[in-house]
DNA sequence: CGTAAAATTGATATTTCTCAATGAGAGTGG
DNA sequence: CCACTCTCATTGAGAAATATCAATTTTACG
């Protein structure tokens, strides 16, 4: 929420040894145009609470989460906040069609981008279809997980709602780290509530019942899953 | 949900004065690629209540509505449903990377798609980026409002996600048939429940109330918006 | 017409929210 | 190093919104 100080890297960063070099959309290009490609992205850090970008911000840039937590997030006039996503690295930020962002993100934690202009990623694709149908994948991954989400929102109980949040944000870091039942959990309560349409109030509930059931144990920064089986079963599916 | 009676329209329809031309994927061809496109694309018609594909079904076919309204919905093993959207005329449905479907379609009403086969849809796409840009660009459109909806269903109100719906439903109507404040409501009010992650009894009350406020009007298949201001205020943005 | 399905309405139950107080952890300056 | 303060999280009590259960009413359809 602070202005963002920005630090850009002055050089010594390539492509090929990038973090997200095999999931993002980059995986696409090969070692040649990844050459091309790398003169385009900027690395730009943002410390906590930090907004990378703002709703209805005319959209100059693209982003590419290298490192770190995001959360993406709506808001209605009114203040009400809903939460529509945590980016995570690998994943590509700043699409949209009216050439106005239609989200806000802000850091959660220390976070790493690799900055893209639009207009010469827009030519950078421009005669490379593959880069294309990459981040068409990444849109329509996102798509599915969108629709997931509604069915959340709109048809699950708060317990369901955190099982499945639990279990779903346990899915997403495997992917990126070994294997593991202690969940990290870098966002706060008030971002989880946003996210699972409740209050901060029902979160904290939910979170101690699922402990006092034995489902779960609330350590610091996250959570230890001790019955998965358990928490599968409340989260409904 | 009965099994599907197709009938597939032997020949005589032409892309060229196909309804959704200008507005599908395949206003990104040009006329020679249309006349290659049509032999694609086989019309398909759905009477009332039948179901286009399934969740989960193994993806054979991509969709492209040419008349009537289809519900998309997921289901919760309990039985619980959760619309995740309603498809009108040049919407494009099929595309997922699992090679399954991720929601279910039916018909409300009848309705006229016009089906490609997956392979050669898929072959045709690879070297015409043009085409992959205009998909990549209604998925795009149709993340936004899956964003939207999502603010909808975790953030506000029975009477304002009613009044959010109505507003929505007629802007959509809009590009399709002239501005009228008679706004047609093809689906059934459990249809709207499960969109909103409402209950049935829930929505007809709010339907109810709008229309003691004097907000609207319930005629048949529809509504009569007769204080479109008050509507939009009750949605609160 | 008669029957079934859909929609409305009412009474009550339940879930989640709201408001308020307390507790715990992180960082700061004395 | 310790009080202090700030933020975040937890807990409790009561209120409000929406769901559930049940009974009509209306509409659709054979």
């Amino acid at each position: 929420m602070k202005p963002s100080v920005i630090t850009i890297e002055p050089n010594g960063h390539f492509c090929s040894d990038c973090a997200v070099r095999a999931s993002a959309v980059c995986s696409s290009l090969d070692p040649a145009e990844l050459r091309e490609f790398e003169h385009l992205g900027r690395r730009v850090h943002f410390s906590s609470g930090e907004t990378v970008f703002s709703e209805e911000d005319i959209t100059t840039s693209f982003y590419n989460v290298l490192e770190g937590v995001m959360r993406l997030y709506k808001l209605l006039p009114d203040g009400r906040r809903q939460i529509v996503g945590f980016a995570l690295p690998g994943d590509f930020l700043g699409m949209n069609l009216s050439g106005r962002h239609n989200f806000s993100a802000d850091a959660i934690g220390a976070v790493t981008v690799c900055q893209f202009a639009k207009a010469p990623f827009g030519r950078f694709i421009e005669d490379r279809p593959q880069l294309l149908r990459r981040i068409n994948e990444l849109a329509i991954r996102e798509l599915g997980q969108a629709r997931d989400h509604m069915v959340l929102l709109g048809r699950r109980s708060a317990d369901e709602k955190l099982a499945a949040f639990l279990l779903g944000w346990r899915e997403r870091l495997l992917a990126l780290k070994a294997p593991s039942d202690t969940v990290p959990l870098p966002m706060s309560r008030q971002d989880i509530a946003d996210y699972l349409g409740l209050t901060i109030e029902t979160v904290s509930r939910t979170f101690t019942k699922l402990e006092r059931h034995g489902a779960i144990e609330i350590i610091h920064g996250g959570i230890s899953l001790l019955d998965p089986a358990r928490v599968e079963a409340l989260a409904a599916a």
